[in-house]
DNA sequence: ACTGGCACTCTGTCGTTACGAGTGCCAGAG
DNA sequence: CTCTGGCACTCGTAACGACAGAGTGCCAGT
C-alpha cells in the first residue's frame, strides 16, 4: 500500500501542527487549520494507514496523533523545502561575524550565533587538524632541557606542545633544528608527515640524534596521533524551552552527552558528504540521545571542508527553518576562514 | 538573645540531615538521628527560636525545617570543620593529573576531575594573562602583508592574533622585528607593558614605523585590553541530581549563567583573599544563582596565585565536603604548575 | 471514495475525604 | 528557670469517584 497526495499532505499537516503546538494533534483541528477539503472522517482514515505504515503513533487511545521517527524522516527528505532566510537573519549574521579577531574569535562567535539563531544547543568544531597542512612550526626555549613546540596550521589553529630533551641544547642549535623542521614540514599536510618526520630523525647527524628522536616523538604525538578535535559548545539553555516535555522527562542524559566531545564529534564531525545531515531520534546511534535529532554540514573555505558545525534540539524541531539556518552559517564561516 | 550551644547544635543536625534527606527535618526525627539529649518539644522551643533569627524555615505550615541562606551561613563558617578526603580521593586527584601534557590538558583534566569528585559543576579559570609574563612573542610571516604573532606567558598559556600590515615587509624585517620586541617585552608582566610597547615605536626608525605601530596596537589588545580570561566547564549533567527540585523547578537560568562567561569569573576569578570562598544563594549576587551556592579558591604555582577554579551546586549542598576536594584539588594543580 | 453519525475509550480535572506529619502552646515536673 | 509530655490545630498529599472533553473506529448512506 503506498502513501496517496493527500496521506502526504495529513503527515506533513500533523508534523508541522505538532511541531508549532506541541501537543498531540486530532483529526478535526487539522480539517481547521489546513485547507484539506476533505471532512475529518476522511483524515482519520488517512491517519489510520499512516499510523499502520508507522509514520504515527497516539499516545494514548483517544489522544490526537504524534509524528514518530519514520515520521520526521519521510517529511524532512520529501515533505519539505528549504526555507528562506529573513533578511533579518541574514543581517544578523553578517554582524555577528565580522569583526571576528581569530580563529577562537570566529568559532565562539559562530557557535553563540547558531544557538540564537536556531534557539537550540548549537556545537561548532574546530578546523580538524587532520584536514589542514603545517604552515609554520615554532621551537622556543624555555629552558636549556625544555623546548615549546608551536605548531601553526593553515586553518588558523595553532597547538603547543612542552617537549623535555635528553640532555641541554644550546639556543644556536634551536635556532638549528627550527630550520630543518620547517623546511621538512611547512607546507605539509598533516596526514602525511610521519614519513617525513621519521626522515628528520634519519638525517640526524649522530651528536644531535637524541635530541631530534626525542623533538620527533612529541612532534608525531601533536600532528598526527593526538591530533585532538576541539569544539565548541553554546545554547545548552534551550534545552528547556518547552519545558521537560521534549526529551522524556530528563535532561539529565542529553547534558550527559553533550559532555563527551567523543559522541559530539560522532554526531557533527562525520564529514563524507558535503551536504547538510539530518539525524532524527534513534538514528543517531546514541542512548542518550533517543529523543533528540540533529543537523549538521561541514564547513571551509570554498568547495573544501574543514570542520564540522551543527545543531542538537528536541525530534520535535523546526526541520525547515534548522536546516536553512545551519547552511547558511556554514556558508557564512566558510566565506570567512577563505579570507585568510 | 544569643543562640547557645545547643540551638547551634540543633542547626548543624537539620543542615545535616537536609543535605542528606533533602526533606523538611522535623523534630521528631531529629532527636531520633541525632543524640542531643533533649525531648522532641524542646527542640520545637530551639527551633522556634532558629526561625526567628532566619536560619531555618517552614515550607508550609505543618512541615519540617528547612535551612536559609543565613542558616547555611552559619553552618559554614561556625559549624563545620572541613572533612579530611579519603585516600581513595587523593589517589584519584593524582592519577588523574599525572600525565597531562600540557596547559589544556591540565585545566581540562582538572574541570573534570573537579565535576567527578564533587558531583557537582566545575569551574576552572585558565591562568590569568593579567598575572601572567611574557616568556617570548614570536612573529610568523603568514604572506608578505600579514604576521601571525604569538605570545608564550610563563603560565604556559599561549594567544595568537592575526596582525595585517600597512605594507609588505621582507623576511629579514620580521627577524628584527622579533628581535626588538621580545628584548623590550620577554620577560615583563603583561600588566606592564603598555608603556614599553609605546617605547618601541618611538625608538623605531622612520621607515619601519607604520609597521611598527600596526604591531604595536594588535600587542596592546592581546596583551592588555583584550586580555581575554578562558575558562573550562565539566559536570553539568550534575545539576540534574536531585531531580529538579533543587533550584526551583528550572534549571534554565542556571544553564543561562553558566554560559555567560562574565557571571563566571565574578564567581571563581575575584582571587583576591588566597582563602576558599563560599557563596551561598543570594551572596553571589546573580539573580539567576538565587539557589546556587558556589564555592571557590585560587590556584598557581607556590603562594602565589593565578587563577581561580571552583564548583556551583545548590544552596543544599555537602559543604565541609566540597569545601575540602576543591581545596585539595586547588593545591594538586598547583604543584603540577610549580613543576613548569 | 467520501461523509455524517454514533458509541466507546481514555485522560485530565475537580471536589471530597482521610490521613499523617509536624507544629505551637500550656501545664506540670525537676 | 528549663525541660517534658500531652493535646488540639494546620495543612499538604494521597486516594477516590464522578465528569467532561477530545478523539477515535466503525458503519451505513450518498
Amino acid at each position: 500500500m503506498s502513501l496517496d497526495d493527500r496521506k502526504l499532505e495529513v503527515l506533513r499537516a500533523i508534523v508541522e501542527d505538532y511541531v508549532e503546538t506541541q501537543e498531540p494533534v486530532g483529526s478535526k483541528s487539522l480539517v481547521e487549520r489546513h485547507q484539506l477539503g476533505v471532512s475529518p472522517a476522511t483524515v482519520r482514515n488517512d491517519m489510520a494507514v499512516l499510523e499502520e505504515e508507522g509514520y504515527i503513533r497516539q499516545p494514548h487511545t483517544s489522544a490526537g496523533r504524534v509524528p514518530t521517527d519514520a515520521g520526521y524522516r519521510l517529511f524532512v527528505d520529501r515533505l519539505s523545502k528549504v526555507k528562506a532566510l529573513s533578511p533579518a537573519e541574514r543581517r544578523a549574521i553578517e554582524r555577528f561575524l565580522i569583526g571576528a579577531v581569530d580563529l577562537d574569535d570566529v568559532v565562539h562567535r559562530t557557535v553563540r550565533l547558531l544557538a540564537q539563531l536556531t534557539r537550540q544547543v548549537a556545537v561548532v568544531q574546530y578546523p580538524s587538524l587532520a584536514r589542514s597542512s603545517v604552515r609554520h612550526l615554532e621551537l622556543v626555549p624555555i629552558s636549556t632541557t625544555r623546548l615549546m613546540l608551536v605548531m601553526i596550521a593553515d586553518t588558523g589553529r595553532v597547538e603547543q606542545r612542552l617537549v623535555e630533551l635528553p640532555s641541554p641544547v644550546p639556543p644556536d642549535d634551536v635556532t638549528d633544528l627550527r630550520r630543518r623542521v620547517n623546511e621538512k614540514l611547512a607546507g605539509q599536510k598533516l596526514a602525511d608527515t610521519p614519513p617525513l618526520v621519521q626522515g628528520l630523525v634519519d638525517d640526524c647527524s649522530p651528536d644531535s640524534r637524541a635530541t631530534m628522536a626525542c623533538l620527533a616523538s612529541v612532534l608525531l604525538e601533536t600532528l598526527v596521533e593526538r591530533s585532538e578535535e576541539r569544539l565548541a559548545l553554546a545554547g545548552t539553555a534551550n534545552l528547556t524551552r518547552g519545558g521537560v516535555l521534549d526529551f522524556q522527562g530528563t535532561l539529565r542524559p542529553v547534558l550527559e552527552a553533550l559532555e563527551e566531545e567523543v559522541i559530539l564529534l560522532k554526531l557533527i564531525g562525520d564529514l563524507e558528504p558535503s551536504t547538510t545531515r539530518v539525524r532524527i531520534g534513534d538514528e543517531n546511534q546514541i542512548d542518550n540521545l533517543r529523543s533528540a535529532s540533529v543537523v549538521s554540514t561541514g564547513y571551509g573555505p570554498g568547495a573544501t571542508i574543514v570542520g564540522g558545525l551543527g545543531v542538537l534540539g528536541p525530534t520535535r524541531m523546526d526541520y525547515p527553518g534548522t536546516i536553512a539556518t545551519v547552511r547558511a552559517v556554514a556558508r557564512y564561516v566558510g566565506d570567512l576562514l577563505a579570507q585568510n
